[in-house]
Formats: structure tokens, sequence, C-alpha cells
RNA sequence: GCGGUCGUGAUCUAGCCUGGUUAGGAUCUGAGGUUCCCAACCUCAUUGCUCGGGUUCAAAUCCCGGCGGCCGCACCA
């Protein structure tokens, strides 16, 4: 709804999460900063999915690369060609088309390949018109979604930002190969930004031109993987799964990974198990927002054999919104670099000579960053961001419960010996319960406050945002009961 | 990109149709008071008509254009 967006866009605008860039020009379509909470609470969840995510194999690094690529290597990824769009408008109502599927429409034969002139030709040919008015068709444009730079003095060496950060990876398979001492499977993490150009940017960070990616490609040896990953250990795990057929009215079915096997590869579903554990298990999303949605062949890229979207069900984007997914890209990428640079990207592994496949788990920060303000935030008579502890910007709100008669000066005291550790934030403005209100609007799972007994009994009360139960805990324990409490599924 | 609709302090909004005092309110924020364990109260204060042009004696208000938001279509390898 968009009454829900506004919530949590005026919540984000108000405390300093997400806002458009260049805000006081009158903002930049496509593209939005983060404030002091918001880039405090991506660095938590980036951080929480390199942990976890690496965690899934000693075998699985974080890697960094350029965000500008050579033509020569998008030519062979096949962005160049396959990234770009024909588009035919119509001088009657205005309405664009794509020329390729106009021309495949009429033909049925795959004009998928054709230049803008050989598309004007065909129009020309075949008496095209207006498939929605019968309007007379103006000559086409070529729109390429990757946005082009000009490098080095003359401009001569023709560049993009790149729309992917997967093919850092890819770009890096060979020399990480040699340095991992040559053997498959391995993993390769990016994160970073990505960049389209997307025609009518729009939603927020829902469809950006600048966005952040968080992603892993796992290079496998495809005979064996099945075989490599610990099946065993997930297959009782029930997935939340929506196949293509049955994807339109919501339909979600609960499968365990043992039984989907029929279907999907092991390794494709242990792969599955492990990102609904990490959105369920360890942050906490509500099983019933969560979903695997699987994209049908003409929904998918061309470089893709499977394709599942992992989709969260958010009010502010009127249903299930898109924010990763779990790409079997096979060796299309490699065999494309092969051929593209005449670098053998086959490697030989136990006397078997292989080009690798690769998996890859694409996840859009940004949305999540903004899926998990939508589904934790409540607005009510009082506004709660209910999000995870581990991912909230800021950890433990210190406070005197007035700021008179010794307690700012124990209070402070505390707040220095805990910010080492923890995000914490010191207050005393106000009353007690505006300064916890404040807290509970941005999410701070833990509040702790000095008050005149603190000073007899060197012990300060401590209350929990979801509960607002309060607890008292000698100071001298404070660190110790904070570490135990933001580890994953620890009560209060 | 096409069409629709909208743009008022940090946030939400009244005023616009029917041009005319210091643009009103709520929340938030800051200072002081109060010292109260869940957005209390009192005093004071800061911040605004999206930008540019036009009409007019006079524009937040009418007209044109830009920028931006949202919705529909298209697009989203």
């Amino acid at each position: 709804m968009a009454k829900r967006y506004d919530e949590v866009m005026s919540l984000s605008l108000r405390r300093g999460f997400i806002w458009p860039s260049v805000d006081i020009y009158g903002g930049f379509a496509g593209f939005y900063d983060y404030g002091h909470l918001g880039a405090a609470m991506k660095r938590k969840w980036e951080n929480l999915w390199l942990k976890y995510f690496l965690g899934l194999s000693k075998r699985y690094h974080l890697i960094d690369t350029t965000n500008i690529l050579p033509f020569k290597s998008l030519k062979a990824s096949g962005h160049v060609d396959h990234f770009t769009d024909i588009l035919v408008s119509c001088s009657g109502c205005g309405m664009s088309h794509r020329g390729d599927h106009l021309v495949q429409d009429e033909t049925g034969k795959s004009a998928e390949s054709l230049s803008t002139d050989e598309i004007d030709a065909e129009i020309q040919k075949l008496g095209l018109k207006c498939p929605k008015c019968g309007g007379a068709l103006q000559s086409s444009t070529e729109f390429n979604m990757m946005i082009p730079l000009s490098i080095g003095p003359t401009g001569a060496d023709k560049a993009y930002l790149r729309p992917e950060t997967a093919q850092g990876a890819f770009l890096n398979f060979k020399r990480e190969f040699e340095s991992l001492r040559r053997k498959i499977p391995f993993g390769l993490a990016i994160i970073g930004r990505a960049f389209r150009n997307e025609i009518s940017p729009r939603q927020g960070t829902y469809r950006m031109r600048e966005f952040i990616q968080a992603e892993l490609q796992i290079f496998f040896n495809p005979n064996t993987f099945d075989d490599e990953v610990d099946f065993k250990s997930v297959e009782d795990e029930v997935l939340r799964i929506s196949f293509e057929d049955k994807k339109e009215d919501g339909h979600v079915e609960n499968i365990r990974a043992g039984d989907l096997i029929d279907r999907l590869p092991k390794f494709y579903v242990y792969h599955m198990v492990k990102i609904q554990q990490f959105y369920l298990d360890l942050l906490g999303m509500p099983r019933e927002r969560f979903r695997f949605a699987e994209l049908g062949e003409k929904e998918r890229a061309f470089y893709n054999r499977l394709h599942f979207d992992i989709e969260i069900k958010l009010d502010s984007m009127n249903g299930w919104g898109e924010i990763n997914g779990i790409h079997y890209r096979t060796d299309h990428d490699l065999s494309g670099h092969q051929a593209g640079s005449n670098e053998k990207m086959t490697v030989t592994v136990d006397g078997e000579r292989v080009l690798p496949h690769v998996l890859e788990l694409s996840f859009g920060v940004d949305r999540n960053i903004w899926a998990f303000l939508d589904v934790f935030y409540e607005k009510n008579e009082k506004s709660v961001l209910r999000l995870p502890r581990r991912i909230a910007p800021i950890t433990i709100g210190v406070f005197p419960l007035v700021s008179k008669g010794g307690l700012p000066e124990l209070a402070i005291e505390i707040f220095e010996s805990l910010d080492d550790d923890f995000e914490c934030f010191y207050d005393e403005a106000g009353s007690i319960g505006k300064r916890y209100a404040r807290m509970d609007e941005i999410g701070t799972p833990f509040c702790l406050t000095v008050d005149y007994d603190s000073l007899e009994n060197k012990d300060v009360t401590i209350r929990e945002r979801d509960s607002t139960h309060q607890k008292r805990v000698p100071i001298s324990e404070l660190s110790q009961t904070f570490k135990d409490l933001l580890k994953t599924g620890a009560g209060f």
C-alpha cells in the first residue's frame, strides 16, 4: 500500500536511514543515500551476511573488484548484446514496444540478434503497425541497460559501469584457482555496487540505478558437487516454495528438502535451505513472509538453468517483493570469458578436466534493508522498530534516570566502558519514557538506566524493547550479559 | 519513455477552486524549568510554500516548462 510505503519512508527520512540522493537539488531519480542509522544497519547486515555465508565453507572467500569494466569483458559475458533492448515507439499513441518482440510475434522466429536497421527493415517489409492502436511505428532506437563510460584522455576506451558484481568473480577465477591451491569447489563473495540504467526507477530502493549487491559465486565440478555438500544435515528442513505455475495466486507449498531432489540438484536445494535458515533462524524473519519463487524459462536470464527468487511479503510493495536470487549459471560465464580472452578456464582436478559450473547466491542489499524496515516497523499509538538485535544500528541506549544527583556521571562511565564492544547511545534529555520511545523507534533492542539505587548497589536496569520488561543487572556483569543477549535465539 | 496525479518547516498536514495582513496546526528538534521507569507538563526558540519563467498593482494560490514522488502501460538481461 502507498500508505505503508509512506510510513516507512517517513520514518526513514525523519530518523536517518535512507533518503533520496542530491535531495537539496530536488533529488536524482533512482539514487538513494544512507543516513547514519541506515549505513550502520547496512554494515551490520553485510557483516552478518559475510560471516554466515563465508562460514558455509572454509573455501568461500571475500574478494573486491572494480566497478568499471572494459567493453571486451562485457561483450564476452553477453551483456553488450543481451542487455540491450531495441525499442520502437508508436507515432499515434506514443506507446513503446520491443522491436524484437514485434517482429518475432509476426514471424514466429527469434529476432533478438537483429540490429536497429534490421528491425526497421523487417517492420517495413512486414508492414507492422502499433499493436495497441494501429498507428504508424517510428524508427527503432537502441537501449542498453548498462551505463557507458569513456575512459582515458581521448575517451576512446569504451567501458561500462558493471551491471552486476558477479563478473568480478568470473574475471578473477583463474587467479583465485591458483592462489587457492588448484582445488574446487571454492566460492568468491563480493559486496559492492552495480549500475543499471533503469527506464523508470520507482518504489524507493526497489528499482535503483545504482545499488548494492552481496553475491557469492560458487565454482564447482557439476559431476561431483551433489556429493560434496552435506545434504544429510539439511534434508529434513521444510522449505517454503512457490513453483512457476502456482506463483501468481500467492500459493506457497511447504516441502521437505529431501523430497525436492527428484526435481532439483542436491547442491541447489542445500543452498536454498541455508538461505532460508539465514532469514528465519538467524534474522527472525516471520516464516509466512518468506518464500522461494521459481522463475520460468521466459522470465529468467539467458544464462540461468535454474532460478528461484527469494521473496519477502511486504506491505509497502503490495505483496511479494524479490530481494535475492539463486541462479544456476552453469558454465556460461567461464566459457564466455574463455572464448573472449583466449585464457583456458578449464581445470584439472583429480585427473578430471572440467570447466567449472557456477552457482550464484545473489542478494540485493538495499532491498534487504528496506524489507527489514518494512517488516519490523510497527506503527500504532507507539512506534516500534522490532529489528533483529544483530542488525539494529544501535544496540544499547544508556540513560541516567534523571540528569542530576550524580546519575549522569555514573551513566557516562558505564557508557564509555561498553561503547568499545557495542554500539551505544547516551541520552539524558527529556523524560525517561521519551528516551525509551526514541530508542524504540530506531530499533534499539536494549536500554539501561542508572537510578539512585545504582549508586548504592552498583547495578542498573536493563529494559528490552519488544517486551518492555526490565531486569536488574550488576554493572560488573553488563558486558557479558549483552554478549549473551546478542546470541541468536537468546531470550530476555 | 507515454498517460494520469501530486509537490507547504525535519515529519504529517490546513490554506489553493474564488490571488490581497506577520502561511495556521500537530509531531519532532534545541535551551531552560520540573526529576518523574515507559512519548507528562510549563516557558522560550529554530526551520517552510520543489525550481525557473510568465500573467498581475499583488502569486503558496492562475498559466507554461524543468526536477522529483506515486499510480497505470511498457521496461526490469
